[in-house]
DNA sequence: ACCTGTCAATACGCTAGTGTATGGTTTTGC
DNA sequence: GCAAAACCATACACTAGCGTATTGACAGGT
């Protein structure tokens, strides 16, 4: 927040930070300027409206949102820890952006925002199939079992952002529960 | 959407109509008023502000929300036909307001209002300790199993309303796995 | 038939935010 | 060191929505 001149990262940042504290109506130009203790003169400058402004956020989410994932468990040989490393990162946060943790509030930015739900969806599909292919590896082939795991990984991350509850130990219970049926 | 005249309920039915479809920036009187054909005159008679109007779908919908899914298992002996119920409840939108699937977008809404996550918070809390005490019936004490179980149906039907998936198979092919633990 | 209360329309002033235009500062390349 | 480019501040006209106040319509009870 020193008086330095900005980047087009930094207001992109910043919205992330705003869009999780105080939600999508308040991703506009002047409240985010206020914010980063400057006027709307430079927002203005790098982004050619408010909607060009969603969608820079919106780029620079979905390019770390899967590589976050893949490239952290990548060197990680058992299939078996990297799939119990996923309950320990979305607990952890590893794909957060501007120092918070952005998903959740970006799923429920996408219930009113159509371009958001489309990058949402792109990504949940490229995730999902990795899941997949994680639980194949593993000899788990019933794609229910990925489909729901991403979907009790979202559910928790909803649950634990309102109140402080735990996600990764019923992730954890969950996968000992898939693991032990083979 | 006749020309008449309105009740309380008709703007609350409305304004979850348009939370569904357009998202909480629009729960203001004036687009309400013209998605109802009348003009914010008929708004302001009935409800003293726009939060007093939120807090009014609030609480219509914090009634229905635990008593609807209580309600329609309760005449269900078996713990286990009741347990595999849920999975189709959250699928066929037992808890509909106004004709439209509530509550993704309500838990959506509860990130940017604290009223709303209160309002969350505590169904959530309800729900989750009726299906541990379910759970326990059939010999399952493990709490996580609650959590993961609940946060699985919320990531699902999140996931299905973006694109068309299926929610209540998986819900299904992971009840199976857990009952078949014991 | 009419009065009374209930509900709706309209007009008003106000605020927060938009996008543009124009001018003022810093940097940076040479 | 200085022109040019990059960046930021300010002022402007404009729009959407708020909440109030006043008036209008219309149904039901007597």
């Amino acid at each position: 927040m020193a008086k330095q001149r900005l980047t087009p990262e930094a207001w992109i940042t910043a919205g992330f930070r705003t869009l999780t504290n105080e939600g999508p109506d308040r991703l506009k130009a002047e409240p985010l300027a206020k914010s980063l203790g400057t006027t709307k003169g430079s927002f203005y400058w790098h982004f050619k409206d408010v909607p060009a402004f969603h969608l820079a956020m919106l780029d620079y989410w979905e390019q770390q949102a899967f590589a976050g994932i893949v490239d952290a468990l990548a060197e990680v040989e058992n299939p078996t820890t990297r799939l119990r490393m996923l309950g320990q990162m979305a607990s952890s946060h590893v794909e957060d952006v501007g120092g918070v943790p952005a998903e959740p509030a970006l799923r429920a930015w996408g219930r009113s925002d159509s371009n958001v739900s489309a990058a949402i969806a792109r990504v949940d599909a490229k995730r999902e199939a990795y899941l997949a292919d994680l639980l194949a590896e593993l000899d788990v082939t019933n794609p229910d079992y990925a489909r729901v795991l991403y979907a009790a990984l979202i559910g928790l991350e909803d649950l634990g952002s309102r109140d402080a509850k735990a996600v990764a130990p019923p992730f954890e219970t969950l996968i000992d529960t898939i693991l032990a049926l083979r």
